[in-house]
RNA sequence: GAUCCCAUAGCUCAGCUGGAUAGAGCAACGGUUUUCUAAACCGUAGGCCUUUGGUUCGAAUCCAAAUGGGAUCACCA
């Protein structure tokens, strides 16, 4: 069936029997716009076995391919370019079978177990730009992963206990007055995140006393009072305090609420959620295995280690002097929990690229302690979300949070569709779901359609553009797509789109428009291996574009002959499936009518 | 000091494992609506792909170095 593969065969043949020998450098590629043809062989590679000159070689394999493989129409030689026409009898035969169909197939029920990891917020704060982006990398990579054809299991790890908490709860019992969302009615996450700036605020100003008296910078930080109180109620905290685990149960419910009603609205979820107040003492077994293997060594004051100078990396503590343990060997626990627990083929942690050096280590002491498994660990890095005037920086307040975000960004798409004049005729609900679905979907196309591994700018002004490459573009082709076949439903006798009995003459945008959808697998393949949301981005909009110029250029409807009007609606149905199904992998809706 | 990542139009980004004249969007300028939804379409203009070497028939793409930007290198998480 694939194309490709049929001809790299009979490419590897037809060098066997015109020169004797063959190579491992066979790839075709798409024709250059500029020629005439789908697909170019470079045939310069194989003029050491021809011993022929370029055009002669490319003649000579092309006249081969024609003899041997029906589905090539004609073929034609530039210089050492081979460019090979395929009969448009075999596209309209390939669309003949995917005409109407779902492009996305039900995971088999043999398919491998990959885990993966997003979010991991802490509970101190509301979310951010930089949990947004993390969020929508996770989710849609989830989602491409599990079309792919995975069992896919989404998890988050959340981060709810440690010193930052406690700032947290510090501040609002001497400075609370017992407020909370519902008598200040303002969310939860964001009442603590208020009392976390609100520590802040009074540790500086402690900061600056001590320095006044004449601490330096570092003693003042940790000799502050307000920081000593803190540390003393973490303390209390890991010695189950009855008081301060009340206390703390109270705060992370509010957080959690919170943090659940933004999940909801970027409609993201989880299949499992682990937190750090049950997982974090784990990792201590892990260095008796190691210490037995002679991986670890112990120092002179007791302290655990590992010395990785061999790799090019630094010695790693992993057991302090006074046998706490630390982040690195939490994450050893936890991974070894949750590899026992799924048992996983693959896991993919969504954390910010900040953190490359600590899951480097991380891997690398999972495979010296001789866990075959963890050649399957992945850390899913991507780059930090800049803004116009710089970092964000949660205590200079230039922080962009992400539930003013989301409204911004629904409420410009509510003031943009009445001033377009499209809420005609839709009820208040369908009104604020279609609003959603084009805010949202902007926002989460933006920050999708950039390789992941690179840092973005968050421009606010770029970000609820509804012009060009964005989502609004993409959905409203989707629309006219259905608006068409709603007409036709209507005026025409066309009930059923799904058989194809007919035979037509292809347009050039028409062939190209079924290539493109013949391509979508091999995308969806590759953003799976590279775990790239961005590829299937730029994928539908080059889609959704190709079908905007399309549907400018050519009747549809109008047009007259009866047998176009429907392979036309078909073509149009399907590149709708096409992009509805791509869109989802981005975690975007695509509504009816806009 | 060491390691890692990045550098393409004025701006934001594509450009896959090397291939023919480097592509979009935004911004700028001009055009298109009695005809399927103009959140659209068409056109004009805009480039020493940071620099220098190397590999190759052939480099934005691979290698090395330089420059600039970012990140990391805790008994913090």
């Amino acid at each position: 069936m694939n194309i490709e593969q049929q001809l790299t065969e009979k490419t590897a043949k037809a060098l066997q029997s015109l020169y004797g020998a063959t190579s491992d450098k066979i790839a075709f590629e798409k024709t250059s716009p500029d020629f005439i043809g789908d697909l170019t062989l470079v045939v310069f590679n194989f003029l050491k076995i021809s011993k022929k000159k370029p055009e002669e070689t490319a003649t000579e394999i092309g006249t081969y391919l024609k003899d041997n493989i029906p589905e090539i129409a004609d073929f034609n030689v530039v210089k050492g370019f081979l460019n090979i026409v395929i009969a448009d009898s075999f596209w309209l035969n390939y669309f003949k079978i995917i005409n109407g169909k779902p492009f996305i197939k039900p995971v088999p029920d043999n398919a491998p177990t990959v885990m993966v990891e997003y979010s991991s917020p802490n509970t101190n704060k509301p979310l951010h730009l930089g949990h947004v982006r993390n969020i929508l990398l996770g989710y849609s990579v989830s989602k491409i992963l599990s079309a792919a054809g995975n069992k896919v299991v989404k998890t988050n790890v959340v981060n709810d206990r440690g010193i930052h908490i406690c700032k947290s709860m510090l501040a609002w019992q001497k400075w609370g007055n017992g407020e909370t969302p519902e008598s200040s009615g303002l969310k939860g996450d964001h009442l603590v995140g208020k009392y976390y700036v609100e520590f802040d605020k009074h540790f500086k100003s402690d900061v600056k006393n001590l320095k006044l008296e004449g601490a330096t910078e570092e003693e003042a930080e940790k000799k502050a009072p307000l920081m000593l109180e803190a540390q003393e109620m973490l303390r209390k905290w890991e010695a189950n305090d009855l008081e301060v685990r009340n206390l703390w149960n109270m705060m992370n419910g509010w957080v959690y609420k919170g943090f659940a009603e933004s999940y909801k609205t970027l409609g993201v979820d989880f299949d499992s959620t682990y937190y750090e107040s049950n997982t974090y003492l784990l990792g201590k077994e892990i260095i008796d295995t190691g210490l037995a293997k002679g991986v670890f060594k112990t120092r002179d004051d007791k302290s655990i280690y590992i010395d990785l100078t061999a790799d090019g990396l630094d010695e790693k503590t992993l057991l302090r002097s006074d046998g706490t343990s630390v982040y690195m060997t939490q994450d050893l626990g936890t991974a070894l929990q949750r590899h026992h627990e799924v048992k996983f083929e693959k896991m993919i942690y969504t954390v910010g690229n900040e953190q490359d050096y600590h899951f480097k280590v991380l891997f690398l002491i999972l495979k010296k302690l001789g866990y075959a498994w963890a050649d399957g660990l992945y850390h899913l890095s991507y780059g930090m979300v800049e803004l116009p005037e710089g970092k964000m920086k949660s205590r200079e307040g230039t922080v962009v949070d992400a539930d003013d975000l989301m409204k911004i960004m629904i409420d410009t798409a509510a003031e943009t569709t009445k001033e377009l004049g499209k809420v005609e005729g839709l009820t208040d609900d369908e009104a604020n779901h279609l609003y959603q679905s084009i805010g949202l979907g902007a926002l989460k196309y933006f920050m999708l359609k950039v390789d992941p591994k690179k840092k973005m700018l968050f421009n606010p002004a770029e970000s609820i553009d509804f012009n060009g490459n964005t989502s609004p573009f993409i959905q409203f082709n989707y629309v006219r797509i259905q608006a068409l076949i709603r007409k036709a439903k209507e005026g025409w006798d066309f009930e059923n789109l799904d058989v194809f009995t007919h035979n037509i003459t292809l347009l050039q945008k028409e062939k190209e428009l079924i290539i493109k959808l013949y391509n979508f697998n091999t995308v969806l393949q590759q953003a799976a291996n590279e775990l790239s949301p961005a590829l299937i981005a730029n994928y539908v909009y080059d889609l959704a574009k190709e079908f905007s110029q399309y549907y400018h250029e050519t009747p549809i409807l109008k047009e007259d002959q009866k047998d176009l009007i429907l392979f036309r609606l078909q073509l149009s149905k399907t590149i709708g499936i096409v992009i509805k199904s791509g869109m989802g992998l981005l975690g975007i809706e695509v509504p009816e009518r806009m």
